[in-house]
DNA sequence: ATATAATATAACCAATTAAGTTACATATAA
DNA sequence: TTATATGTAACTTAATTGGTTATATTATAT
């Protein structure tokens, strides 16, 4: 399973983007914002810095902003970021050969239902959940 | 996730399937063959049975086969059999209104990727697998 | 300078879930 | 009537999830 974490980073970094360019949040606004807890934006914003997508400046006035371009950050990479790997099935973590036909006609089956949602994931970026927060429900 | 329980009575029906009809299979040898844990298999068929996939007589050269056409099977009913409903985010069983519209079209990528994971799922039947343990890998 | 507001890092914890086990009950063919 | 098979339910253990706690570090406003 996409784990909440996973959903959280992602809607930080949509709350990032739908920001003025040059201008910064901090933290505590996010987690409020969003009812988000807070120490997770802090645990979550560690992982985005990581990734190279954020940066914190310290100190009174101080807050978070984007480094690079939201349109190019898309959801697939964000989840990988936060939970590693993504499997739909334990199979599909395992590098050991199939245990036998069955099996492995399973697993081409598992990796192409994967394939199939990640690329709807993979085709979402944090600038399009930007966008959308602005239409319609 | 897809449990592996899931994915062992998927297993478990493709090896019924691909027995000769009229023909029963005990529990210890579907575990033996297909290398499941023997309580497993028959945890997992008292699920089958549930469905109304499997019977099973009992006593001596009693056993299990398939009740009705393995064609009729498809991966997406034995999982949610076994699982129960299926939801790649925590976000997707919660059927409360959304917190506000980044989260709501959030919802809706999550709900888009996992119907494309599901459509591939209900595809495959019980019986492409049984026939598919037969072909190449 | 220094108090304060902010990010940064790491360790910890409780609840849930996954996977498997154990124990026992029931039915039936030989 | 006994051995063989399924059927049912409760239990156990380890991993994961979601979140908390504690502490360190940095930079600005006064």
């Amino acid at each position: 399973m996409i784990t909440r974490k996973a959903e959280y980073a992602i809607i930080i970094l949509a709350e990032l983007a739908s920001h003025p360019e040059g201008t910064v949040i901090t933290s505590k606004a996010i987690a409020e914002k969003r009812s988000i807890p807070f120490n997770l934006v802090v645990q979550l914003l560690a992982v985005t810095k990581e990734a190279g997508w954020t940066t914190g400046t310290r100190g009174p006035s101080g807050g978070i902003r984007l480094t690079g371009d939201p349109a190019k950050i898309n959801m697939k990479q964000v989840i990988e970021r936060v939970d590693g790997p993504i499997g739909i099935t334990r199979c599909l973590f395992s590098k050991t050969p199939c245990r036998d036909k069955t099996h492995c006609s399973l697993r081409n089956i598992w990796s192409e239902a994967q394939l199939a949602m990640l690329s709807v994931l993979e085709k979402v970026s944090i600038q399009d959940l930007a966008d959308a927060a602005d239409d319609d429900c």
